[in-house]
DNA sequence: GCTCTGATTCGACAGTTCTCTATAAATTCG
DNA sequence: CGAATTTATAGAGAACTGTCGAATCAGAGC
């Protein structure tokens, strides 16, 4: 990839450049809200790997066009897929990028 | 710690609760700005564990109290601490909150 | 085709955020 | 003490965000 922030992508080993980090800052601003949070959380606990959007509204205090939004804002940050199948729309989590995130947290002190 | 969403914590394997999400949120939310991404790796990754704000400021095209606010805002995360000595203020991380930051996202898929 | 249900988009509003300038606080040094 | 330096706070303005209700789109089934 040639980067000069190091491979193993950890913020901890050196400084993120300034590209990486408008890379990578839309990940974690997209799970900056509790609701998206959980939203998230839900889709990649899910048995079967996705869950139905009408599963996941009724989980919340609040309207179908705010859970969309939500929905919307994780998929564009790359973290969730969707895809329509009949009438109902499901959602999935794309791994790779919690991974993504994982990495870069890591700090190389065992928890 | 009796909580009810797994004690590896992980956001992979069930969901989480509403009052854990609003716990967590806050720190995902601090590090959805690209300037505070960069602001904590400088941070996490400064030789000697930490770091002189008279060392970051020069590093953006910002003001100093855009700066003060960005740190302001990670502090108030939990995700650094500061320290004054005489006439400069340093700056370190707190390792606690990128470790459970790290452990919700693993996906148990190896990178 | 029409209607019903599930999901998204649109438009609006209150509240928040990012940035700046100006000011203040803390500390050192002369 | 007074001046200089470093950092933080206060206040303001433009831009963005979370939420809603209304309208729209996509399929299923009559």
């Amino acid at each position: 990839m040639g980067n000069s922030a190091g491979e193993s992508g950890s913020l901890t080993r050196e400084p993120l450049d300034a590209a990486r980090a408008d890379a990578f800052a839309p990940m974690f601003k997209a799970l900056g809200d509790p609701v998206r949070l959980r939203l998230l959380s839900m889709i990649a606990s899910a048995r079967g790997g996705e869950v139905c959007v009408c599963d996941l509204t009724g989980e919340f205090h609040l309207t179908g066009p705010t859970i969309s939004h939500h929905l919307k804002v994780l998929r564009e940050a790359g973290l969730v897929d969707s895809d329509r199948r009949g009438t109902w729309v499901y959602y999935r989590m794309i791994p790779a990028a919690l991974a993504v995130m994982g990495t870069l947290l890591e700090t190389g002190i065992p928890v």
